[in-house]
This record gives structure tokens, C-alpha cells and sequence, in this order.
DNA sequence: TCCCATAGTTCGGAATATCGGAACTATTGA
DNA sequence: TCAATAGTTCCGATATTCCGAACTATGGGA
């Protein structure tokens, strides 16, 4: 879990609404509940792809349930070891957001 | 000021070592001064570059004098914006580093 | 003034990463 | 076994990054 990975993976609007989505709601969600990031629909290859990198930077965990894959936060993971960042991003993208 | 350059900037552990540089050691330094992270020499160029990303991100800012650029870090301005977000990246590195 | 040294920037091409459509795989239910 | 759903992988187009070489800007002598 890298500070560089997180930064990277959080450093795209996309996925950083496809994080704050799948932290937002009790932690568990489809790869195709995220599939809108606000009105634009983001194409499943590059969802795909966005999803792994938020995986592979320690920032979600994924399981499969039957034929669907569930996305779980592991943000008290991320607090844990590096605290405020989870927190300090998300609450600048709301802040820039807004 | 979008916290996405501002994570791109600082996702890339060298431009994070250049920036750590600028922001400790009284705000202010040339480029030539960064030249080094770790035993690494960065070239001059690709220096050039990180720079430029980090001032776009609106993390530094950069004043000729004479001969020379001196590197100002806007550390206070970009937490007056983002509280906390700074202060986070920087400790995440630290830890991480160590 | 002219030239040189110093400090950065810009250019350009090679290496690398990203995006997204099409084809593929995995799982479930009929 | 077949069809439908959910994701992944492949691959070509596009965009980014890296860095050496050439360029620009400033100041200090002779």
C-alpha cells in the first residue's frame, strides 16, 4: 500500500468519484452500479480497468458473488496506516466538487 | 487549484521529493539545488517538467532572481483550500518512506 | 559592447500509459 | 446445453512521460 498508488489511483476524477461511490454506500457495490460517474457512462473495459487500479493501490477489495463482483472500501485499512488521506482527498474533491 | 493535479503532481515520488525539499527547507530553493533526490540525479529537463507540474498544481510558486529560479512552496495557501490534505500526503510519504 | 558561464526551457523522438470497442471468460438459471 | 449477465483481456489509437540536445535569458567580466 504506497502513498504514490493511492495518490495515482485518486488522481482521477473518474475514479475518484468511483471510490467515493463505493465507500459511500454501506461499502458494497456492483461494478455496474458505478458505471455512471454523473451523467456520463463510463465505458465497461475502462471500468474495468479504473476498478483495478483502486485494487491494486489497496484502496477496495473485491469478491466475487455468483455471476456479479462486489466492491468493498477498505478505508479504515488506509486510515490506519496513513491517517487523514482518505479523508483529506475525498473532502477536497467534495469541497472542489461543490 | 483541482485536487486532481494536485494528487497527480504529488503521485510521482520525485516530484513528492522535490516538493518535500521546497516546502522544508525555508521556502524557497533554485532548481539546481533539487537537482538530487536520494543518490539520483535528475536531469535537468525532466527537472524542468516536474517543476511545471507542480507549479500548475498550484503547489509552488516559482520568482526569477537574477541568474537563478527560486521555488516558493504555497503549502499554507493550498491548506487554506484543502485542509489537512497536505499535512496527510506528506506524513502518508514519510511513514511510507521509513 | 561582446562573449562566456550559469540556470532553465523547449523541442523531438523513444518508451510508456490510457481509453474504449470487440472478443473472450466465468457464473447462474432455464 | 444454451442464453443471459458481469467482468476481463486484447489491441490499436491517442496521449503522457522521459531525457538528451538545442535554445533562451540573465549577469559578470574583459
Amino acid at each position: 500500500m504506497r502513498p504514490e498508488a493511492i495518490l495515482h489511483a485518486l488522481s482521477d476524477p473518474v475514479r475518484a468519484a468511483i471510490f467515493t461511490q463505493i465507500s459511500g454506500q454501506g461499502c458494497v457495490q456492483a461494478c455496474s452500479e458505478v458505471a455512471m460517474v454523473g451523467d456520463k457512462a463510463i465505458p465497461k473495459s475502462s471500468l474495468s480497468h479504473h476498478i483495478k487500479v483502486l485494487r491494486e493501490a489497496g484502496l477496495i477489495r473485491c469478491e466475487r458473488h455468483g455471476v456479479e463482483m462486489r466492491n468493498h472500501s477498505r478505508c479504515s485499512e488506509v486510515d490506519q496506516r496513513f491517517p487523514g488521506l482518505m479523508a483529506a482527498i475525498l473532502s477536497a474533491y467534495a469541497k472542489a466538487g461543490a
